[in-house]
DNA sequence: TTGATATCTGAACACACGTTCAAATCAACC
DNA sequence: GGTTGATTTGAACGTGTGTTCAGATATCAA
């Protein structure tokens, strides 16, 4: 019968994938070794493949992991109300949770042409869901007449790019609070797409 | 006496230059290895060492030469005028100029860590001096009342972010022309920043 | 053609890589 | 306390790394 206590399984897993994002935030996939990282654990380089199969499988672990917590956390929050609140919302969310974790955000940007190609797909599929929710907030903002934009799909990139850039700027205890930064935010995003 | 014509230097360095840019885009710094840089310029490994100390000033050198490129070009275009007209300027050059260098941007935001740090020291310099043009332009308008904005700085940060996104996504050919992205960028950046 | 020099080859160096696996170790159960 | 099975070690495998350098090659000036 497998141990339930006791057991370094839920203790060494878990210290594995820290200690791998926390190096592939740093230097890099492909500038960390297994070695390092069996190191930052305490444990010798053999032991890692108890807990993944490659060191693919760790890095699309991490991003896999990371973007279903994106869109869980968001799916749990959506709400209702006009496109101008909703925009709001996201921005607002997409802000707060990107600063909660920058070394995830960080792989999840950087680390995309180390994935292999059916891996790099699944992410792929997973960005574009995400951004899909923008993109039906900014329509029915322009339905509604609340937003002009001459391109949806252009203006939802824009404002990604523009919230998912705090991420290399923003550090906790500096001059700005989360709250001052992510109402800048709100309202730049919100005159961006204004008439 | 150096030799003028028939040598290969003036080739072979250029060539060198090219197959770094482009690995280092395609794979990133670290999984490029100098054997695959020779063998794109059909040449030994070996015979790399005439151009570059090492590999970490290949790396430097594209890098470096992207900043000079960029300050050089910026600085040749500068225009008088309002700060709205000065802003329009900046965004539609931003926007071109990133847009014709697709690798050269990529490895100047990708690899930035594997820069040792004095080299990233000096390219931080220069990022910053570019950041400062915009911010000027901004601060020129808040003083004016053309713009309104809670933070200068952070206004820059956050419409460099929004710009060279767009080199995330553009393909020549593609849906739009380089005209009309810059056109809406420079309304989308323009309603962002207006009072 | 000869001598000089810039350029390149090809082999070598020492080391690091991802991954595998038999053997050792350890904790939990009977 | 002995048995079982999960977990880890430590060494090994084959391959690749950045870099060096003596010697070969190619191209120039004279």
């Amino acid at each position: 019968m497998a141990r339930t206590q006791g057991s370094h399984s839920g203790i060494t897993g878990p210290k594995i994938r820290a200690a791998a994002l926390r190096l592939f935030a740093e230097c890099g996939y492909a500038a960390v070794s297994m070695r390092q990282i069996a190191s930052e654990v305490g444990v010798q380089a053999g032991a890692l493949y108890n807990y993944t199969p490659d060191k693919q499988a760790l890095l699309f672990s991490l991003m896999k992991g990371h973007m279903d917590d994106l869109l869980g956390a968001r799916a749990e929050r959506q709400v209702e109300g006009s496109p101008e609140a909703q925009l709001r919302d996201f921005v607002d969310f997409h802000i707060r949770f990107h600063l909660q974790r920058p070394d995830e955000v960080f792989i999840a940007y950087m680390e995309l042409r180390n994935l292999s190609p059916e891996n790099f797909e699944k992410i792929e599929k997973l960005r574009r869901a995400y951004e899909d929710e923008l993109e039906a907030i900014i329509q029915a903002g322009v339905r509604a007449g609340a937003f002009v934009v001459p391109d949806a799909k252009i203006a939802t990139l824009a404002v990604i790019a523009m919230l998912t850039g705090v991420t290399t700027w923003y550090r906790p205890g500096g001059r700005l609070s989360e709250d001052e930064v992510s109402e800048i935010y709100c309202q730049m995003v919100r005159k961006s797409l204004g008439g």
